[in-house]
DNA sequence: ATTTAGCACTCGGATAAAACGAGTGCTAAC
DNA sequence: GTTAGCACTCGTTTTATCCGAGTGCTAAAT
């Protein structure tokens, strides 16, 4: 359907507008070195191009910019596998060298170097602790009205929250509580213990505990998941840099949508095991008409736990962002699971 | 110095420009209800106003804007106790209401208060754990070369870190250590864990543990107090609604210096016990140059514990934000005496 | 001695007209 | 099929003009 002088010529623009955030015209891209025609018959293949929807003019006599269906083009069929530049692989090597011992740590950074080396915002979602099993359980009576359980998994994870204790739970028995928790349900992967608390715990529970009714539902909320998956940022000011979105209104719309938590991971929780590119409109959210996302999830011991992503403008650095997004969701797998191996 | 005159009128003015953004005539002021002079006297008397330092024109036959030393003065000696209406009231009260148990949920609904009655961004810092003491310790090992210490105080607070595991270790000793630090150190407050490690514990250390050092080192990395304070922010993009923040850059400036932490610690931190008012280049960062902050600690048990503070333009309605931080700062001690003092 | 009315003046902002130029589409020649 | 030539389009920039809110000053009124 394209010819070859028209793929060409169509590449040429796209990537002379992410460098330039200007219309393309003819002349300019004539002068480039891979092009040999003239601007006459550049400007013949624009107007196919445009004919065919790849192109758009934003007046009658201007110069040509892709559509978000020549990015769509450009992102299947004419990119080039991206060649890190010296400094750019030092920042990603330090990455994954250092020593780190969190999972938390290794995600925030991640996060970091993702906005450092592309100018574009960086969104990062989990890791998700649903599967890593229970190692330990605490307890801690806070007062006579609370308590705060502290939840210890194998891959190193503490979650805590403070519990209000029934008042009618006696002396010793929030330890024998904390006693049959741990010997019960260690090794339960978290996502789990909800249930296992009903089929492993509660006849136990019943036998040793008075009040057996108020100390399960004080159990059962100690043990409840916390609702949200975190989200980290990096470089949300980059976006600012970016002409696109010199506008005021629109920059509020994008980091007013970047608060709502629930909202951008349900648009980066899709992601299939992979990469998911989302260009443009093809983001159902209004506030991301103007925008791109590139995301990929990461993975412990082979299940994704999380998914990393860069929200730029439409007019972005594909090739580049891609291939930096395929890196880091590896070479963050690589560290998490180096954690989790530790535990065997 | 300045006739009662003169400062109803720079009074109206000062209002009126917080109200409207816009440089105030002496026409407008001549038809408030509380003024009965004429445009011309008004006009004389802005002329000195302007000499005093007080006014500014934006050009030379445009209308006033309040001087930053205007504002201070307003602050200092024209201000009016606010009236909280009734929703506002209604917002207040809720929170303070609630069902509360923690301390880092109460901070963070006030920051979210504080932001959403002004629509300026709220910044909180703290709380400061290190007056509370140690209530329980653990360490619970992850694999071979890790281990994550968790500590929990007496207001429910709890820190953990993974720390790397010295190879020396034998096994059932990291019990013991746990059981001495808890045995040893139970009640003593964090900032003086480091402390007591090694007044108290060391010695026991020594006739318990074989490889005594490598131990030592190890518990103190893993009672080492977490570096930064946390810092909590409401409504940042509130300020993107006010006209002073049209421009970009001027917000780009301001955004990325509220990710520098440590910059807005020190910004905040030396906020006295009571209220701070700094107003435009009263605050040293040049980001802050067209903003004030207003802010004010909170205590826990009589001792300050943290900081919550309002970002706004210059031209900020101070009687309700310094009512509002005011109360807020009061209650949320409150509150955060609640929590503490139901361990007794 | 103040206060006020009157008036000339200033200057930013809005509106209109003109000059500019990058870029196009089309036609005719190569 | 490709390219040179050229008239045309239209957003941007520049220049000129107008408008009006607001001032400062002077002289009259209180």
């Amino acid at each position: 359907m394209l010819t070859d002088r028209q793929l060409l010529i169509l590449q040429s623009i796209i990537e002379d507008y992410i460098q330039s955030a200007e219309p393309v015209g003819s002349r300019s891209i004539s002068k480039k070195n891979s092009i040999t025609f003239s601007p006459a018959t550049i400007r013949n293949d624009m107007a196919d191009l445009e004919e065919f929807g790849f192109l758009e003019k934003t007046h009658s006599s201007s110069g040509r910019i892709p559509s978000q269906k020549a990015y769509r083009l450009y992102v299947d069929r004419l990119l080039l596998p991206y060649r890190f530049s010296e400094p750019e692989m030092n920042n990603i090597q330090s990455l994954f060298a250092g020593k780190i011992l969190e999972a938390e740590e290794a995600v925030k950074e991640t996060a970091g170097i993702l906005s450092e080396l592309t100018s574009y915002a960086s969104i990062v979602l989990g890791p998700e602790m649903f599967e890593s099993r229970l190692r330990q359980i605490q307890i801690v009576p806070i007062g006579k009205e609370a308590a705060v359980a502290v939840i210890v998994t194998d891959t190193g994870y503490v979650e805590n929250h403070t519990v209000a204790l029934p008042p009618t739970l006696e002396a010793g028995e929030l330890e024998q509580i904390t006693n049959i928790l741990n010997e019960r349900l260690r090794g339960i992967p978290l996502y789990q213990l909800q249930r296992a608390l009903f089929s492993e715990v509660r006849d136990v529970l019943k036998r040793y505990v008075f009040n057996y009714e108020a100390a399960l539902s004080f159990t059962e909320e100690a043990l409840r998941k916390s609702r949200h998956e975190k989200i980290f940022y990096g470089g949300k000011t980059n976006l600012l840099n970016q002409p696109e979105f010199k506008d005021v209104d629109r920059v509020r719309a994008l980091l007013e949508l970047m608060e709502e938590e629930h909202l951008i991971h349900e648009l980066l929780k899709p992601t299939i095991n992979g990469m998911t590119i989302r260009i443009g409109q093809e983001n159902t959210n209004e506030a991301f008409e103007h925008c791109s996302i590139i995301s990929a999830t990461y993975s412990l011991a082979g299940k994704p736990v999380g998914t990393i992503g860069i929200v730029g403008p439409t007019r972005m650095e594909y090739q580049k962002v891609i291939s930096l997004v395929n890196h880091l969701s590896y070479g963050l797998s690589n560290v998490l699971d180096d954690l989790y191996r530790r535990d065997s």
